[in-house]
DNA sequence: CCAGGACACGTTTTT
DNA sequence: CGTGTCCTGG
């Protein structure tokens, strides 16, 4: 059967991976070599010249964003091509999606109660402190992030409490304590948190084999996107699910692992071909995003790597202009010269978020938001925080949960005394202990108290009138819409008004994000016809926290972190911050491991660009309150000099060590003995002694010199404003 | 309850 | 240095 469509504008590699033969596939996609249009077709191709059932494919993917995607663009093509299929009953979801979809399917395989909940990081972490304290720990020796860290990081490797070893450790033995203690409240209140939804999934197919079977002659094809982010339990679940008879075909970039941190194992995608026998590996290597010298710099960094799968990226379009590499004095210099240039690229014509600004860590997005203000150019930062990890938002769900499950302690705890309702420390105390030594839930503690009037009538009558108002929304949770529902939980828990008070604008945008939540509520389209809408909703809030900022349709200038940058792009791209110890970060530089996937991250922050990268690095910088001065970083000295253009020609000025140990702002403009100073200022066009202007900080003299060429700082005495060093390339300096 | 101060901390993030 | 958290005093 033909099926031209799927396969015209297909270049050579991405028609082999589209059109193999069924069996187990490994494609090696590179940057910008078109990856999820490979997989998609892919999956079109098996449709309809297969004639494989789009329900018997198993499609996954790692956030919700891809999944949209994949599924908008699997749409996309099957409509095109005249055979409409319903999407959404295919199996296409991320790993937690389908873990959870399974364990709702099959809860009672799965041991858990019908409507267990999801917990989500922060529901965890009060869990944890609420073991703590049940335990007598100390959570200043050992800090509560640290369990959870630890139960994650456990979970992750498909580890129990009980498989922890015996150990001497007394960190290994307190969070195994805690890790068992926690297992047990999960296990009491049917609460599930991220990683125990893919660990339960994986020992649900473990335990029940007949239900393996089921799932194995269900899903002849499967699918993963992301393959080098896969962590053990995902891997293994995968691994048993695919079993002798399946066909798997696993789609990624060893060289864009940069989530090792958080249990992804590069490991997998390196032993898929071992795992999987007779596995056909194809290669996306050619480009689509990316000009010549920004693809060659991005393979002469990543080939420093070991133990690579190998790939080179290459283009049939032009070399493009070389990487400018900027060495600026200062962060603050950094930043204007990076406002600077987006000024120019926007007075071109290009819009404001064909550019991006990429950084190392968030501390840095501070000052570059600073000078993007000062110029009053909008931007945004990607990756801030989404709709429903809101606090105010929490809270409503919270009450929300509370409706459809009053067990539901964490929810409980988030709101009893939110608003403030006269419910102290010490009566949630008391709820908590009573709950811990009858072993049930705090709701249940809290009636059992009330009715055996074990609390102070001032306290019983506020506890009393909390229990009724959850009975309330639980009664109308039955008969009302879920918007309906949501706006009574606005209107009667007082949620609204306390958020709507909170002062500046914040509570403006409170009350605007809580009125949104009635408008998604009213939305919302359940799935499943066998489940309330209200636990369908509740449990997709948990799953998919949202887009992260509303505004996203205004033209801005994108700020992220390289991390939050991978599988974007942008025409224009800045990568801030190229020092050592920085980038690669301090922590990583010691472990041989940790420094590669450093490099990576250099390799994905490369290939984000489109047309024109710069790369900054500043001589100095001030990082918690101190100057630091850092070399320009390694992974740009491993980008060939032909790709490379240094923007600002490198003073000769050379710094002595003892620099560091001045406590001046500008150290290096200390004493005449320590640093040339090139006193004058001949290829300026000014002198010493000379008279200027400048257009912000008006009449002034110059008093010193130092560096040569473009990058000469100038000393000037200003009359109103003091004595300033300026960039003489950025200071616009006019004679008087 | 909340403001304000002391204090600690400082890489990356999705579900 | 800037931010977030915890504690205390009013």
């Amino acid at each position: 059967m033909e099926a031209p469509e799927l396969v015209d504008n297909l270049n050579q590699a991405q028609h082999q991976a589209v059109t193999a033969d069924p069996g187990n596939q490994l494609i090696l996609a590179g940057a910008g070599s078109g990856k999820t249009r490979v997989l998609v077709h892919r999956i079109a191709w098996l449709v309809q010249t297969q004639g494989v059932s789009p329900y018997s494919i198993l499609a996954v993917t790692f956030t919700n964003k891809a999944a949209r995607e994949m599924r908008a663009r699997l749409d996309e093509l099957f409509r095109d091509s005249g055979t409409p299929i319903n999407t959404r009953s295919m199996w296409v979801g991320t790993f937690h999606g389908l873990a959870h979809r399974l364990l709702k399917a099959h809860w009672k395989d799965a041991k858990l109660p019908q409507n267990f909940q999801i917990l989500d990081s922060d529901d965890q972490l009060r869990l944890i402190k609420r073991v703590y304290q049940n335990l007598g720990l100390d959570a200043e020796r050992w800090p509560p992030r640290q369990a959870q860290w630890f139960i994650n990081g456990q979970k992750d490797e498909g580890l129990r409490a009980k498989h922890i070893q015996e150990s001497a450790d007394p960190f290994v033995r307190t969070m195994a304590a805690v890790y068992s203690a926690y297992e047990a409240d999960c296990e009491r209140g049917g609460l599930v948190d991220f990683a125990e939804l893919l660990l339960r999934a994986h020992e649900l197919w473990l335990n029940n084999p007949a239900l393996l079977n089921h799932y194995q002659g269900r899903f002849p094809y499967i699918l993963v996107d992301e393959f080098q982010d896969t962590n053990s339990v995902q891997y293994a679940w995968l691994r048993v699910l695919a079993g002798e008879a399946c066909f798997v075909t696993a789609v990624g970039d060893d060289d864009q692992s940069i989530y090792g941190w958080r249990g992804a194992k590069v490991e997998n995608i390196r032993r898929f071909e071992e795992d999987y026998p007779q596995t056909q590996v194809v290669r996306l290597e050619q480009n689509y995003r990316s000009t010549g010298h920004i693809l060659n710099a991005a393979n002469a960094v990543i080939a420093n790597n070991f133990g690579r799968l190998g790939k080179e990226l290459w283009t049939e379009g032009a070399d493009g202009d070389p990487i400018s590499l900027y060495a600026a004095f200062n962060e603050q210099d950094e930043a204007r010269f990076i406002v600077e240039r987006i000024t120019d690229w926007v007075a071109q014509g290009n819009s404001k978020s064909s550019c991006a600004i990429l950084y190392r860590s968030n501390a840095q997005s501070r000052v570059l938001e600073e000078a993007l203000l000062r110029e009053a150019i909008p931007y945004r930062i990607y990756g801030g925080q989404r709709f429903y990890d809101r606090l105010e938002i929490k809270n409503a769900l919270a009450y929300m949960r509370l409706a459809a499950n009053q067990f539901d302690d964490p929810a409980f705890e988030r709101v009893i005394n939110t608003p403030t309702r006269g419910i102290g420390g010490k009566t949630v105390d008391d709820i908590r202990a009573f709950a811990r030594e009858h072993g049930c839930s705090l709701w249940q503690a809290s009636e059992q108290m009330l009715q055996h009037k074990m609390l102070s009538a001032r306290a019983g009558n506020a506890l009393q009138g909390f229990i009724k108002l959850i009975d309330e929304l639980t009664q109308k949770s039955q008969e009302i819409a879920l918007d309906q529902l949501a706006k009574s939980v606005l209107d009667t828990t007082g949620i609204f008004e306390f958020h709507k008070k909170e002062k500046g604008e914040k509570g403006q945008a409170r009350a605007e994000n809580l009125e949104e939540l009635v408008t998604a509520c009213g939305a919302f389209e359940a799935a499943d016809e066998d489940e309330s809408v209200l636990q369908q909703f509740l449990d997709t809030a948990a799953l998919d926290a949202g887009e992260a900022q509303a505004d996203e349709f205004e033209d801005a200038v994108q700020l992220m972190t390289l991390h939050s940058a991978k599988g974007l792009e942008f025409p224009l791209v800045f990568m801030a911050g190229a020092e050592e110890n920085l980038f690669p970060h301090k922590m990583s530089v010691e472990d041989p491991d940790r420094l590669e996937e450093e490099r990576r991250l250099a390799y994905v922050g490369i290939t984000r660009a489109m047309q024109k990268l710069y790369i900054c690095y500043s001589e100095t910088r001030r990082l918690h309150g101190s100057e630091t001065f850092n070399a320009v970083s390694r992974f740009v000295k491993e980008i060939p000099n032909e790709h490379l253009e240094e923007v600002r020609i490198k003073s000769t000025i050379t710094r002595p060590a003892r620099l560091q140990n001045q406590g001046s702002r500008s150290p290096s403009r200390g004493s005449k003995s320590a640093v040339r100073l090139s006193d004058s200022g001949a290829d300026t066009g000014f002198r010493l002694g000379q008279r200027i202007a400048h257009k912000k900080f008006g009449e002034g003299i110059i008093i010193h010199f130092e560096g040569s060429g473009p990058s000469t700082r100038v000393q000037i005495n200003f009359d109103s404003e003091g004595t300033k060093w300026l960039v003489m390339q950025y200071a616009k300096l006019e004679a008087v």
